[in-house]
This record gives structure tokens, sequence and C-alpha cells, in this order.
DNA sequence: TAATAAAACAAACAGTTGTTTGGTAAAGTA
DNA sequence: TACTTTACCAAACAACTGTTTGTTTTATTA
């Protein structure tokens, strides 16, 4: 997905008709403008992150092992090579400021996974859940901007990431 | 700073000439082309977090101090208003192919200082210490796309990363 | 098979992009 | 003073942008 890798304005409607073999025309056929297929982009990947993420955590563990699984589910989303999720942390909702509020909402739903998987945590009072969520998805978004294949499996790097959030310092 | 909120690409010249007050053209004496005045202003960039992170590590501390005052200093630089610091996140190197690798280069330098700041940290073997200055950066970075000023602030938003990574769940 | 709808094409459109050009006023220098 | 350099402007350039148009091919239906 070129909207996920170079960015919106980054990428053309030429570059997205020669992706998928057709003329720049003809998308718009099925879309009525580069917004409108940003928009429909979008709601895939985010369908996509949540069904990843509610598979992960759907068996009942407690509280601890949730959190953790949802940690590694949302980094192999985000490294995951097929997958659509990426934009969602590659398109700045600011490029497309007619769907921008569109596209934060359902961002943030699915970030509200994480917020009730944290607010089930039990974690000492000095640290700020809201804190938490943003400091595990910001990092977590952010492997995609180093990551290599060959090294560390996606599954790995969330491991490692529980492992330090595990037992930090 | 356009490049470092809008990005590379959704940043025109004709933007940025009418921000300094100036015609597009007259630019093009002070600066060769776009991706140079990107390169300049990322070095200006650079060189302004790094004085700021070198300040705030100067003192002699413990290495747990150090790392927790790095921290701080480096979200501040990420949330400061009047700093050019933030093209460092906000342009993707991929934008500007040309000198993609000098701006890698330079961040590289950058964010050389926290291997080394993490490098004299005492920690357990359950953690990767590369994988724990990406999560860290990667955290801290991350606090530029939801900072709104009027809550935390920088130095508190950094106090609470910091009383996180200090004990982790 | 003939008629109709769906899906694509080729070519153009107006607006925007980074950049170039030739000129000009002000500042510095001999 | 005469000359050169510095810093800018106004206007244009070719290339590229998202999008529209009229037409043709492909698939579906009667």
């Amino acid at each position: 997905m070129l909207f996920a890798t170079r960015g919106y304005k980054a990428t053309t409607m030429r570059d997205i008709a020669a992706e998928v073999g057709m003329q720049p025309g003809s998308l718009y056929y099925h879309f009525a403008s580069k917004q409108e297929l940003l928009q429909a982009i979008y709601e895939i990947a985010v369908k996509q992150a949540q069904a990843r993420l509610d598979e992960a955590i759907a068996e009942p563990h407690d509280p601890k092992t949730v959190f953790e699984r949802a940690i590694i589910a949302h980094t192999e989303t985000m490294l995951d090579q097929n997958n659509y999720a990426k934009v969602m942390t590659g398109v700045l909702p600011l490029d497309a400021p007619e769907i921008q509020a569109d596209l934060t909402a359902m961002r943030d739903g699915y970030e509200a996974t994480f917020t009730r998987i944290i607010d089930d945590l039990q974690l000492p009072p000095s640290i700020d859940k809201k804190m938490l969520r943003l400091l595990v998805l910001g990092a977590t978004n952010a492997t995609r901007t180093w990551y290599r294949p060959g090294g560390d499996t996606p599954e790995q790097i969330g491991t490692k990431i529980v492992a330090i959030l595990r037992i930090a310092i």
C-alpha cells in the first residue's frame, strides 16, 4: 500500500493506478476522489487491525496477559507486509482535511480497546494509565520506521517490548 | 516550521516563502533546491536537539538519572513550539531521496547519544538494550502527535514516561 | 442472440508544483 | 564617485497534480 509507505501527498493517483494495473481515470469509477479512496482503505485497515487484536485477546486471560498479547498483536499488525493497517500511522489525517475527523474517529475506536485493556490492569499509583497507553502505542507504531525483515520477527519484537515493560529499569 | 507540521511533500516553496515574507523564487538565492533547504533546516534541528540533550546530561549523575534526564530533555525538544527539531520526526527521509542518507546520518548521530546512555545502565538480562532505545525514542517521538498545550507540560509528560519505565507493570 | 449495465480506456482539463530567468534597489567597496 | 555584490522581486517555465470527459471493451441479463 503506497499511502502507508510514502504518505498521502506523495502518493499520486497515477502511482496507485499503476500498482493495480489501471489507468488513472479508471479509479474514479470506484472512488469519487483521492480522499474517498483513502477513507475506504483506512476503514479496511482499522477493521483488519481490530480483528487481529480481538482475536488475540478473545480467550479469557488475566489482565496482564491480555495486555501483553495485545501489544504483540498490534506490533504484528504494524509489521505485517500484507496489511493495510500501516496507513494508520503512515498518513497524517491533516493531509486530507475533509475526512480528517472521520479518520481520527476510526483510529480512536481502535485505540479505545487499549484504553479498556489498560484500565483492567492493577498498577501502582505512580503510573498514569493514559500515558501508558500512549507510550505503548507510540513505541509499537514506531517499529515500522526501523523494522527490517531478516532480524527479529514481529512477534519477537513485540515480546521484547513486553519484556521491557514487565520489569523496566 | 512547516516541514515539521505538514511534512515535506505537503509543504510548498510558496508556503515557505509566504511564511518568511518572500517571493518563492527568492528562496533560490539562498538554497539551490527544496531538498537543500530541508537539509539545512534538518541540520539546525539536530544541533538544537543535541545541544539540549548535552546540557541535560552534562552534570555528573548515576547512569539511571542520566537516562531519565535524557528522556525528559528529548520530550521537551519534541514538544517545544519554537524548535526545528520536530522535522526529525515529521519528515520521512524517503521524501527527499537525494539527501536521504545524509538526513538519516544526522539523526543517527543524535540517537547514538541514547545508545551510549542506555549502554551505561545496569539492566536485567531479559531487557534488550537496543529495543529499550527504540521503545523510548518511539514513545517520546510520538508525543508530538497527541500533545496539546494546556494539559501536562512537556516536562510533566517526560516525567510520567520515566515513571512508567521505572516500575512498569 | 440482442440489449443493458459495469468496468475500463485514452485523452484532455485546469490548477499547482519546483524551478529559472531577467531585472532592480540597496549596501558595500575601490 | 563608479563599480560590484547582495538580496530580493515579478513573471514565466515545463512537469506534474487530481479530476473530467467521451468512448470502448467486457460481463450480465432478457
